[in-house]
DNA sequence: TCTGGGGTCCTAGGACCC
DNA sequence: TCTGGGGTCCTAGGACCC
């Protein structure tokens, strides 16, 4: 019998802050998108408060203020690295092979190495003191706290990790081994709260008076196969125990990277959306490289506010490379000629994105006799990647980007309640007593 | 005034082949 | 009058995840 365990952090990105800042323990916090723009993480105090994820931070904002809530600018730096730390603790209770990141602050695990025979009793006891052991380390070594949620199949791993979360007495840790007890969890969960059932599936679920995970669970196969495709199906037999989902094989790379940002301000000049464009395929260059491997593919689209309801003009569009590359000039120029075709004037614009497709590791590309990369880009990149790591990014970049410095950009986004890169800026350290 | 960003997977439908 | 059947591959777009 196949066995996962799902670790989560709690309200992870409001957990960080409160590690360098305990103060803030108790208090309702919450967390902010990229120009401050959403609240992408809540503590339990500020989801008391009964502020939605997602929701636009304009929106709440008389809430906030009202009953004290800590806002803090989305700081990635800082929870990428507190991510690594959790990550890098709970890979060494397993072998690799038993082990999956999932998210930027949850991971599987395959227990099957733990279970002994059919002592049930047995069995429970040592899944329970095996997910102590690893969420007091966690705490401990991060002062990140996590629950964990244990079961048959990582549909239902997530459902007992949901109840680890809402049910004080389990001690942030749910496992559970017989289906009665699964089926009392499931009967008290919405079908949306559901691992895969999203808004849409959600509501035509509804529809067919399937209100709860249980609901689900019990519906006829062959209407679920029928209006969920095979998608739905696998959810169902999830929840019925039958294990569809495996662990992910983490060697496989990923197949795209995008990088997009909406404008501080609309953005109406032309050049500067080439400059905004340049600049994120810079960044998605960075991450390229650093992933050692090569695009094949550009795409790149803008648009204006999706939310106002006149003159909505969206446009996009890709391009083939000549030759696979990791070099921002060629990836630059590309994306450029993108936006000089798909781009007009006349309109205020709030958001472009580049994403490349098509990627295969740098070692593994084929060559062309007729199109052939410019050697000389390699080094450059080389060196931009290493004076950029020494003094900061944007230290050396592509004149296309524009210059940072001048402050004028209306693209560039501001952040202004981000707390300290505590852990991976030197001029940022956690200062204990001046 | 102000509404995030980065991914994956699946399907339907068209083009094309024999 | 009447117009097959089986297969592959590709792409756009939707739905979902955190």
């Amino acid at each position: 019998m196949p066995l996962f365990a799902l670790i989560d952090c709690n309200n992870f990105f409001a957990s960080c802050e409160r590690v360098f800042d305990p103060h803030l323990v108790g208090k309702p916090v919450v967390v902010l998108s990229n120009n401050d723009g959403c609240i992408v993480a809540r503590s339990n105090e500020a989801k008391a408060l009964g502020i939605p994820m997602a929701a636009p931070y304009f929106q709440w904002r008389a809430v906030i203020e009202q009953h004290n809530v800590h806002v803090f600018s989305s700081n990635y730096a800082l929870y990428g690295d507190m991510s690594r730390r959790v990550m890098d603790i709970l890979a060494g209770f397993l072998p690799e092979e038993y082990f999956e990141v999932y998210s930027v602050d949850e991971a599987f695990m395959n227990l099957d190495c733990l279970l002994r025979g059919d002592d049930y009793a047995a069995n429970r006891e040592k899944l329970l003191s095996f997910a102590e052991e690893v969420r007091r380390t966690v705490r401990q070594w991060t002062g990140i706290p996590v629950s964990i949620g244990i079961a048959q199949t990582k549909t239902l791993a997530k459902a007992a990790n949901r109840m680890a979360k809402k049910n004080a007495s389990a001690n942030s840790i749910f496992a559970r081994l017989d289906e009665a007890t699964a089926d009392a969890m499931l009967a008290t969960m919405p079908v949306g709260d559901v691992w895969g059932v999203g808004r849409k599936l959600s509501e035509a679920y509804k529809a067919h008076s399937i209100t709860t995970a249980l609901d689900l669970k019990n519906a006829p196969e062959e209407w679920v196969r029928k209006r969920a495709t095979v998608v739905g199906w696998r959810t169902q037999r999830e929840l019925r125990g039958v294990s569809c989902v495996r662990l992910e094989n983490t060697n496989e790379h990923q197949h795209s990277i995008l990088h997009s940002r909406s404008f501080r301000h609309a953005v109406t000049s032309l050049d500067q959306l080439h400059e905004a464009v340049a600049s994120f395929t810079g960044r998605a260059a960075e991450k390229l490289r650093r992933l050692r491997l090569v695009c094949g593919c550009v795409s790149v689209s803008v648009r204006t506010n999706r939310f106002s309801s006149h003159d909505y003009f969206s446009n996009g569009g890709e391009a083939i490379l000549p030759f696979p590359t990791d070099s921002t000039i060629d990836l630059v120029n590309a994306a450029s000629m993108l936006v000089e075709k798909i781009a007009q004037e006349g309109h205020g614009y709030k958001k472009a994105s580049i994403t490349f497709f098509d990627l295969t590791p740098r070692n593994r590309v084929q060559t062309d006799i007729f199109a052939q990369p410019d050697t000389r880009h390699e080094s450059i990149m080389h060196v931009m990647d290493t004076l950029n790591k020494r003094f900061g990014k944007d230290a050396l970049h592509l004149a296309a980007s524009g210059s940072a410095q001048t402050g004028s950009h209306a693209w560039q986004g501001a952040t202004d309640e981000r707390s300290q890169r505590y852990t991976t800026h030197w001029g940022e350290l956690k200062v204990v007593r001046s």
